[in-house]
DNA sequence: GGCCTATATTGACATCCGCCGATCCAGCGG
DNA sequence: CCGCTGGATCGGCGGATGTCAATATAGGCC
């Protein structure tokens, strides 16, 4: 391979994991879930979602999987019912994502 | 449907566009380009890619091309060579779609 | 024009993803 | 204990995604 001009530096640093959290927020309807639930600073139950949302309860429920093992949220089932909320560091995780990969202007 | 408690408000705002956003970003080779050319304050040579990711050359024009049109590089061609960059506001559009799904908190 | 090189595009393939119907499991109430 | 109901899991289907080999395109250079 020809050399084009000064060769740039690609960072090689392992971003897997921050991928993976982008690719969780990469879905409009879960997108939706992470906004009711960043609004409600209470819990919300997954039937308000089954309710509010044009999907059937299982396909509710895969996304609410895919936000827990993303660890953007948590879950306590209290008697019949399930109850979701936005995990305490959920905001900082993203924001530690973003900025690993965009890091901040200084002075801008 | 019976009722659990009180029922939460689901906030039903189209975010489709900013999972778009998110997706281009769901991606650990896209992630690295991304993180490359932030750092790189200058433009980047496709060379210098294909040079350092574990990927074929049509691959990574591939992902090239994911970034290009979700709007966070833009390109330009000089001699034989391409040359990509941040798009001016990659940054902004990023936190936008970010703030817009989680508000930032007042007075934490 | 003809060849060489860097990038883009195409086609194919395996895998993943979003979705749903069917089924399973956990609490509740009789 | 039994049936009912909310939620999770399973199985399957169609479409998207990441990857590569092969080919096309564009710009030097002779």
């Amino acid at each position: 391979m020809q050399r084009c001009c000064p060769p740039a530096t690609v960072d090689l640093t392992d971003r897997s994991s921050h991928a993976a959290l982008f690719k969780a927020l990469g879905d409009p309807h879960r997108l939706t879930m992470i906004a009711t639930l960043a609004r409600a600073e209470d819990e919300v139950c997954v039937c308000d979602f089954t309710g509010a949302l044009p999907l059937e309860q299982p396909t509710v429920s895969h996304h609410l999987k895919i936000l827990r093992e993303a660890g953007l949220v948590t879950c306590e089932r209290r008697g019949t019912w399930v109850y979701y909320r936005l995990a305490a560091d959920a905001r900082d995780r993203i924001d530690a994502a973003f900025h690993s990969v965009i890091p901040q202007k200084v002075l801008a």
